[in-house]
DNA sequence: GGGAATGAAAC
DNA sequence: GTTTCATTCCC
């Protein structure tokens, strides 16, 4: 039983199941929690509207105890439960694999061989782990921004409840209830949206008004949160817009600020997510501003946006005054486009703009689908205009040059996923004019979506998502015919039509139509579906396939790699794939990896694919400015990992791919061109965030323990490490074999020999470890022997790994400096092996293997100083204390290069 | 409730 | 540097 039941959701069953009654923190997601405990809906609803009025009545404090006990009793999703981190997530998802394997073990044993998988696992891997571990406590954060971990004196102070509660209140929130209980409540206190804004006095309503106000504006927030967040940028813009529409809108749309969405967008759906509510939390508390320029994402965002902010505002103002007067529509459309043209002409009078409306109006009066697809462009081209009129004739004519100059940047992926979008939106609104779709309009439709869906299905939305994708998805799926057509014609514009379409937009349009096979699922279709996925999700079908597909593979490697599998990973979950690399689906590997990919990528798709990539470019140059290159950094590497890996398939699929990639998207885009993007996230907001969440335990990687197998072999067989070493490699591996002889090498401080030696090997081989593996099954062993046990070991390691640290550090010089002229040369290769790599593990497995054994030779030296998997380690160590996480430790192709760098500069640092 | 692991935060 | 707690669940 409980082997079966373990399965992989179990944790969250046995949470439920109340298994573990114990700890009632509130949850730092009340999505995610519930999701994660259960996603009973009906439950949840009553459990919280329960939990609401007993915290109404009890007041903050009581509102945690008393979220604690409900939990015991029923729902355990209010707590707040610290964010878990990489391992713990790792055991999460292994834990179920491990017992299926050893029945015999128990959690203990079962969490040891975790600890050896852990010990093993890839650097890649692990860092996939590390990035949704720190992507979640980001999230967790946002929403909870007084959140401590320890509670420190607290503790005890508050258990109010005798309980074992005490523990969790303790720490849950400190100072401002208001802050945190919002966050475990708010999603499911949706009813009371009222209370958001409310002012609700936090002293009065205690932690329950703001767990009610974060649930229901964390929903709703966007809109909000898009007005305070970013007064800047839209304010900008808007001065800029002179149309009275502007005025209009601002007047007739509360959520006239598709800024909301875009920051979402950007953002993860966990970001996203946390973001919305801390919003909400800070609209209670009160610095909207400040939220929006907590995350780095989120600023970037902003800083793209501002770049197009003025594009995107006139559009979105366009929208929202349709949305918002969803009657008058026509007749504003009308009046819409009268003033656009107006404002053309008077701006530039472009002739070309005038063209294109009567191609449009041409095109409506034959065909709605025509028309859609027209508008839309010539929303694109309005849109444009209402930027710099100027500028606009400038940039179609440069659409031609752009291509040529900044392959990065597409424009043409700019508009295709505006596009995309719009339609999307566009069917949902019933509005027959492209116009409004086309930037954010799906920022303004989403936060609207958002509350109707809390509105109307808080039930629903139990469901979840369900409820919510599915009103979405229902819209879209009116008018399916006329988002095929949108998404051919976005097809042909990421093609690379565009310069074509907006001079002839017709020829595109039904060029694609055909093309919509996705087979290739060019950029533009990607994000629709995203989106669309997103909000089917709920279903889950997801085509994530597609979706994945969609999803260029350079977003993957830039944001995270994850995507992709998204995940089939249930599926998959239960048979890893023992290469797990190698193993991915064809199908998947081609689409999922991203370097791998990129080639042919380029090949395949150059407009969408430079799309991404220009996005991508500017995201990095706009993180690294900023020196937000800490979460960049992190994404990327996961892209070239999972690119090494390949994805891999499970890999991949990480987080919500989904997320990752409108993030970007959503990023990039702003910057360069009004992409706007996805906005959609936002709508997803919450509903995705629970998906996603689920979806990001999903897709992380799940190994076969034959993978781990594999790997603890090559693990020990590192140490045998280059020629040499083998003979000891084998002892080593057979030795200690099982599990981690090497940490007591490590421990030992590890003889410079031995232990540097095979370390190397995995310096030199990281992914290929696993391929070389020897053969050597010893990893899953239960038990293991070692002499140091707990707490002895864990200061062992530490002492180790100090002791290796210090040793680069003294040879700073030594390591680095030896090293330096080595590595470097072996960097410069195994870069580039890096990036072929993730073709396919296989081939590039091969060329790597070669690559490395040639640069095997030199090795030795460094390897001498340290191994591999201690470089790794305090790598990663350093780097979590840096703040930056990233890094490192790719070995695949690099092994030694990338964690040294990084390790000789933190011993330098030190 | 303890324990097995690791990691992050707080002290 | 040491504690605490996160997950999981048997003992």
């Amino acid at each position: 039983m409980k082997g079966s039941n373990r399965n992989k959701d179990h944790s969250a069953e046995g949470e439920v199941a109340g298994k573990r009654p114990k700890r009632k923190c509130l949850q730092w997601h009340p999505l995610l929690a519930n999701k994660l405990l259960d996603f009973s809906e009906e439950e949840e609803e009553e459990d919280e509207e329960e939990d609401i009025d007993k915290v109404q009545l009890l007041g903050a404090d009581g509102l945690e105890q008393d979220v604690g006990e409900a939990d015991d009793d029923e729902s355990p999703e209010q707590r707040a439960r610290r964010p878990m981190n990489a391992f713990l997530l790792f055991c999460k998802r292994h834990r179920s694999l491990v017992r299926q394997e050893h029945p015999k073990l128990d959690n203990r044993g079962a969490t040891k061989i975790l600890a050896d998988w852990w010990a093993v696992l890839d650097p890649k891997e692990k860092q996939k782990y590390t990035d949704m571990a720190k992507e979640y406590k980001d999230a967790f954060m946002k929403a909870n921004p007084g959140y401590k971990w320890c509670p420190t004196t607290n503790k005890p102070v508050k258990s109010p409840t005798p309980t074992v509660n005490s523990r969790k209140k303790l720490w849950a929130f400190p100072s401002d209830s208001s802050r945190d209980l919002p966050s475990p409540k708010k999603a499911k206190t949706e009813e009371m949206p009222q209370l958001n804004f409310g002012m609700a006095d936090p002293t009065q309503m205690g932690g329950l008004s703001m767990l009610l106000l974060a649930g229901e504006h964390a929903l709703g927030t966007p809109e909000i949160s898009s007005g305070a967040c970013r007064p800047d940028i839209s304010e900008s813009p808007e001065l800029r817009q002179k149309s009275p529409l502007f005025q209009f809108a601002e007047i007739s749309s509360s959520t006239s600020h598709p800024d909301a969405p875009t920051k979402q967008c950007q953002a993860s759906a966990l970001f996203q997510f946390a973001e919305i509510s801390s919003n909400t939390s800070k609209l209670g508390g009160a610095e909207p501003v400040k939220r929006c320029g907590k995350s780095a994402l989120f600023q970037l965002a902003e800083m793209c946006l501002a770049s197009e902010g003025v594009k995107m505002e006139e559009t979105k103002l366009i929208k929202t005054k349709e949305s918002d007067s969803g009657r008058i529509k026509e007749l504003e459309k009308g009046k819409e486009e009268r003033e656009i043209k107006v404002e053309k002409t008077d701006t530039t009078g472009s002739q070309e703009e005038e063209e294109f409306e009567k191609l449009a109006k041409e095109n409506l009066r034959e065909s709605k689908e025509l028309r859609n697809l027209e508008e839309l462009q010539m929303d694109d081209v309005m849109s444009i205009k209402m930027e710099d009129s100027k500028e606009i004739r400038k940039e179609e004519l440069e659409e031609d040059q752009k291509y040529s100059h900044f392959p990065d940047f597409s424009y043409s992926a700019s508009s295709k996923i505006i596009i995309s979008d719009v339609p999307n939106r566009k069917d949902h609104m019933c509005h027959p004019h492209g116009i409004m779709i086309i930037e954010d309009p799906s920022a303004l439709n989403k936060p609207e979506k958002l509350k109707k869906k809390k509105k109307k299905s808080k039930m629903d939305r139990h469901g979840n998502d369900k409820s919510t994708p599915k009103k979405s998805c229902k819209k879209r799926q009116s008018s399916e015919s006329d988002i095929e057509s949108v998404i051919y014609t976005i097809e042909a514009v990421a093609k690379g039509d565009w310069g074509v379409d907006k001079l002839g937009e017709t020829p595109r349009k039904k060029i694609r139509t055909s093309s919509s096979g996705k087979g290739n699922l060019l950029d533009a279709k990607p994000p629709k579906k995203k989106v669309k996925s997103r909000e089917k999700k709920m279903s889950k079908e997801k085509s994530s396939d597609i979706t994945k597909e969609s999803r260029p593979p350079d977003f993957i490697s830039i944001s995270t790699s994850k995507n992709i599998s998204g995940e089939v990973p249930e599926g998959i979950k239960a048979e890893p794939l023992t290469p797990t690399e190698d193993a991915l689906p064809p199908s998947l590997s081609g689409q999922a990896k991203p370097e791998d990919s990129e080639c042919h990528r380029k090949i395949e798709t150059c407009g969408s694919r430079k799309s991404e990539r220009s996005c991508k470019g500017a995201l990095y140059k706009t993180l690294v400015s900023e020196g937000m290159l800490t979460s960049l950094r992190a994404n990327v590497d996961r892209g070239k990992r999972s690119s090494g890996k390949g994805n891999s398939s499970d890999h991949e699929g990480c987080w919500g791919d989904e997320s990752w990639t409108f993030n970007q998207c959503g990023t990039s885009g702003n910057k360069k061109f009004k992409k706007t993007k996805p906005k959609e996230d936002c709508l997803l907001g919450s509903a995705k965030l629970d998906e996603e969440f689920e979806k990001k335990f999903n897709s992380l990687p799940q190994y076969s323990p034959v993978t781990f197998d594999r790997k603890g072999i090559p693990v020990p067989r590192k140490k045998k490490k280059t020629g040499n070493v083998s003979s000891e490699l084998t002892k080593t591996s057979k030795g200690s074999g099982d599990k981690w002889s090497n940490k007591q090498l490590f421990l030992d401080a590890i003889h410079p020999t031995e232990a540097i030696f095979s370390e190397d090997k995995n310096t030199t081989e990281p992914a290929y470890k696993v391929k070389n593996a020897l053969s050597i099954p010893n990893t899953p062993e239960p038990t293991m022997q070692e002499p140091l046990v707990g707490s002895q070991k864990r200061k062992a390691r530490k002492t180790k790994i100090t002791h290796l640290v210090r040793t680069a550090d003294g040879r700073v010089s030594p390591a680095g400096g030896t090293l330096d002229d080595k590595p470097k040369e072996q960097l410069q290769r195994s870069l580039p092996k890096a990036s072929q790599p993730d073709c396919s593990d296989e081939c590039a497995h091969t060329t790597e293997v070669e690559e490395v054994r040639s640069s095997t030779p030199e090795i030795p030296a460094v390897s001498a100083f340290f191994s591999l998997a201690a470089l790794a380690e305090v790598a990663a160590m350093e780097n979590v204390h840096r703040g930056q996480r990233s890094t490192p430790l790719t070995h695949d192709g690099q092994p030694k290069e990338m964690p040294q760098a990084p390790v000789l500069i933190s011993c330098a640092d030190q």
